[in-house]
Parts: structure tokens; sequence; C-alpha cells
DNA sequence: GTTCCACCGGAAACGGGGGACC
DNA sequence: GGTCCCCCGTTTCCGGTGGAAC
């Protein structure tokens, strides 16, 4: 039944895009200006969780390596690479320069120069999820850098522009923004047919089932491609021709379970202690937690590094804070 | 209204690990 | 081998703040 499992993954980029043509001709606008050899803009796209930013992102990027020949682009993840060395080893890498660099001992600095005495072909920088990145002046540095454009992906506005410093707030202020709202049932519908009519069989899957999966994603595109990759392979695997109604209905809780899961992986040890404190104990206060924390761990981390932990596993909307200061409580995200 | 205190989060310091250089 | 420099995870320090107790 899966013709192409690639189409189901949830990091597949299409080659047309569905329902966010607004965004991509803006996106496509605004780096517009390299195919004659300028300075693309620097943008900002704004959205929750599985609207299609980072896919928007790559699709238009890969469209203007097809329409320019000499361009260099490169993707970087400030969640996995979140210092400021990190995100310019990243950027030095696509362009060939890190032969002789050691994640160990050469200064960030140097990473920088490099970086700014690059002459060649126009350089587009896709920075995701740019809210995680630890330190922020790197985004000052690169701004000022000539010859690089930058987009960054990020999920509220607010909360990024409040980590940023009045200089770089003042730079940024006239960068253009890209809103990305959640998907309505039609959009998601026709996302989920496009990966149909790619990746599986003809009628592989009912039209209803379908309305089944993009209602019950609530306009996450994220949860509702996984559904539908976690019904194909169980009916795969089955032997079937035809995804039962009752998989769909099945993968539902699997799928979430699956993006749940891919989260926990990624955590150390001492943050799934925390992770396993709070599913125990439902709702619990910052005293509490830590009590219990210590009371599991033979070498328990200090205060501090808690509360950073903690930072951590609610930005991977794995738990919520609820509450200041004093009156804070911890709890697992829905 | 005032005081106390638990908690948050920024900044600086610390220490381990690793490469470069002499 | 010793020293220096750097990155990075962690700890320490501390000012700010909100809720509880008085």
């Amino acid at each position: 039944m899966i013709r192409d499992a690639r189409v189901l993954d949830p990091e597949f980029v299409p080659r047309d895009i569905v329902h966010r043509d607004a965004e991509v001709n803006a996106l496509s606008n605004a780096l517009d200006p390299i195919t004659e050899g300028e300075h693309g803009e620097t943008m900002f796209l704004f959205g929750p969780s599985g609207t299609g930013k980072t896919c928007i992102a790559r699709y238009t990027v890969e469209q203007l390596r097809e329409a320019v020949i000499d361009i260099t682009t490169q993707y970087v993840n400030c969640w996995q690479n979140y210092s400021r060395f990190q995100v310019l080893y990243e950027i030095l890498s696509a362009i060939g320069r890190t032969v002789d660099i050691h994640r160990q001992s050469t200064p960030a600095d140097l990473l920088l120069q490099r970086i700014q005495n690059y002459d060649g072909s126009p350089y587009v920088i896709v920075l995701d999820e740019v809210d995680q990145l630890e330190d922020k002046d790197v985004l000052y540095d690169l701004y000022m850098t000539r010859g690089i454009s930058i987009v960054m992906i990020a999920n509220r506005e607010e909360d990024l522009f409040a980590q940023l410093d009045e200089r770089l707030v003042s730079r940024l202020h006239a960068s253009r923004r890209i809103r990305f709202e959640r998907y309505g049932m039609d959009d998601l519908v026709a996302i989920l047919q496009a990966r149909v009519d790619r990746g599986l069989t003809p009628d592989a899957i009912d039209d209803e089932d379908l309305r089944f999966i993009a209602d019950a994603a609530a306009g996450d595109a994220r949860i509702a491609i996984a559904t539908l990759r976690e019904a194909a392979r169980t009916a795969d695997r089955d032997g079937l021709a035809h995804i039962p109604s009752e998989t769909v209905r099945e993968a539902l809780p699997n799928a979430r379970e699956t993006l749940q899961q891919k989260s926990l992986d990624r955590l150390k040890p001492h943050q799934r202690t925390l992770y396993d404190i709070i599913e125990e104990c439902g709702e619990v206060d910052p005293g509490e937690l830590y009590g219990q924390y210590q009371e599991r761990t033979s070498t328990p981390k200090s205060k501090r590094t808690i509360r950073k932990y903690l930072q951590k596993l609610a930005a991977y909307d794995l738990i919520i804070a609820e509450g200041e200061k004093r009156g804070r409580t911890y709890r697992l995200a829905e």
C-alpha cells in the first residue's frame, strides 16, 4: 500500500505546497533580490507548532536554489545548536571552512571572522527555533555580516523579542514578519490528500477518515501527518490494501504518543526523573518537586540547574509551568 | 501595610575536557 | 609534559518578585 514512505516523513518537503501561497510568496519576494545578485531581506516566520513554518522555509529556499545556480544555503536548528559556537560552526560548515576547527578549543570569534571574510556566492541561512538560542548576540553579528540573508523561525514574536537586547530589537524592528495561523480543516485535508496521492496506492484511505484525522489534529499538520503515517504503517503491516476506519482511530493516540516519545527520548536522565515525578504527582510545586528529585537521585544537580531543566521541558511542550515566582506549579502538558 | 520567604532567572565563576604551542 | 586558551555544563551569587503570614 505504501508507495513512497518518505512522503509520510514529518521532515519531508513536498514539491508543491498547498494552502500557504501567501506565505510562500511573501518569503519568495523577500529573497528575490538574491536572484539579481543582491541581498535578501531579513525575515521572521512566527506561528504555533505544526503550521508549516519550517516546511515553507525549506521549500522556498529550495525553489531559490533552482532559480539561482550559484547560491549557498544552510538550515540550522537552534534547538540542537544553541550556543554561539555551534551556530557559527554550522554556518561555516556549509562553506567548507571547518576542516581545522576544533569544537573544544577554537574561539567562536575565529569562526565569525571566517564567515565575515566569506566572499563567495550569496548565502541564505535558515535559523529554526531561534528563540532557543542561548546567546542571542550571535544574531547581531550575523545581521551585520554582509552577503548573508537570514530567515528566522520562532513560535511567538513577543517571547523572542523579549529575549533580545535593545540594540538588536531596533535593528530587527524593520525586518519583515510572516505570521502562520493554525491550518483550517480543509487545509489539513488537502495536505493529507497530497501526501496520500504521492505516498500511498489509490483509494488507500476514505475521504471521511482523512477528515477525521484533520479534525482531530486541530490545526497541527505534524499530528495529522503522523496519524496518517501510523495508520498506513499498521495497515501495511497487516497486509491490507485499504486503511480501515478503526485503524485510523487507533492511530491517533499512537501518533501523539510517538511525537511525545521523540521529545522524551531527547531528555537527559535527570530531566527524565523530573518528568516522571511531575507525571506521578499530577501537579507539583517547586519545593516538593526538588525534594522528591533529591530522594531519587544519588548525585542531585543544584536547584538552579533544575530550573534550567524545567525550562527545557516546558519548551519541549512536555510540561506546563503555571504561575509566577512563588506561586508556580508544574504539571504535564495535555 | 509590612515583613518574610520561596522561587525565578541573569550574570559570573568554576572545573572538566581537549587542542595548540613550546 | 607543562601551560595556555577555549567550549560547555554546572554552580554560586544575587536582585527582583509574588504570595503568605502577621
